[in-house]
DNA sequence: GACCTTCTCACCTACGTGTTAAGC
DNA sequence: TCGCTTAACACGTAGGTGAGAAGG
């Protein structure tokens, strides 16, 4: 029904959820390239942008859709010759709070009626940033963005989907070429820097 | 409770429900000076904007929160020797659909926990406007917001409030220099505005 | 003509970008 | 020095204002 053989799927019953990431082609080019996400103190925007599809929740059921980040190992990784390489172990994963989807709580009609996006959702470096939409990551981490389904009435959390195109190394700054140039090119705020020799190398490049 | 006697309630039952505009202030000086609420073909913000408290809610519980309009009378209202005054009869009230408020639905707890605010609500008089925070209205005519909140189990409506000062007469241009006055000293979109003599004058009055 | 509505416009708010230089 | 982070900045997107002319 849409999965890919790679997809982490994780049912807690029964149920016949099905999420599919919708903006498929463009987490492939970013894993592709270089998977570098910016985290800023004051809080950064995602891109890509997760973006979800959702089949098989009950339309009259109240669910609430969360985005959390997985840290998957303690490396602290390095960008050396062109290439991100595993450094020296760090410590400990910071925990953070899911990011709940502002929609939430809503009926499983309304959640599977259109494209469910997260633009809201900013990446921070700063621990105490407490704005309800800053998720606290570590810079030169490696994560994997998690979504999970939470069943309101039974207050519990019901299904859960992770896919590997999303993964990502958070850095403060771009360190790939390729990557900053994709951004350019598909993110409209970033229209201002459109005319430079990278971004013509990388357009021609596809 | 901090209602005040004028104040129009309807409980559907027993509940101990409390509703408070929180700008009461800015409508009070709205209400003085003339009421006149702007409405276009593609849809106008309002002002004031409806910014409102509640207590009394089952914080576990669900609710949605709406805003409505009624309309007050029949009657094409007119501008004339800088009053507003009753015209000939109209046709029969538009029917419009209740504007649900875009955090619907939620808990109790959430509704409670800061002052409701409904920005994004847009005024059109384009009956085939379809958007969903568009809310179709007459223009020349008057108008008084209605908010109601629904039990989202129960499927009923528990509440309903409505204020005097939010009373409003739909114009698709300023026919009162004071009411532009108020809206260019307090709305931030407006400050191109801000310096003109009827400005000044206004502020001077207060 | 009188009254009301619509359209285009300049001018704001609000905020999302990478750049660059400075900071640590 | 080196590697990474921060802050100020110019330059975009996106959209909310009344003004004033044009339309009905």
């Amino acid at each position: 029904l849409g999965q890919y053989e790679h997809d982490q799927i994780h049912y807690y019953n029964q149920e016949n959820i099905n999420i599919t990431l919708h903006n498929r082609d463009l987490w492939n080019r970013f894993h592709e390239i270089t998977n570098e996400m910016i985290v800023t103190k004051i809080g950064r925007r995602m891109f890509p942008i997760i973006s979800i599809n959702i089949h098989g929740l009950d339309p009259d059921k109240m669910y609430t859709i969360e985005l959390s980040f997985d840290q998957l190992d303690t490396h602290r990784w390095r960008y050396v010759s062109s290439q991100w390489q595993p450094g020296m172990k760090s410590d400990q994963p910071i925990q953070h709070l899911p990011y709940q989807h502002p929609d939430s709580p809503n009926y499983g009609r309304t959640w599977m009626k259109d494209t469910i996006v997260f633009p809201k959702i900013k990446l921070t470096n700063k621990i105490d940033h407490t704005g309800t939409s800053q998720v606290i990551l570590n810079s030169l981490h490696k994560y994997k963005p998690k979504i999970s389904i939470i069943d309101v009435i039974l207050k519990k959390k019901i299904y859960e989907i992770s896919f590997n195109e999303t993964e990502f190394i958070a850095v403060t700054a771009y360190q790939n070429q390729e990557v900053k140039a994709l951004k350019i090119r598909h993110n409209p705020f970033a229209k201002a820097f459109l005319d430079t020799e990278n971004i013509k190398k990388e357009m021609t490049d596809e």
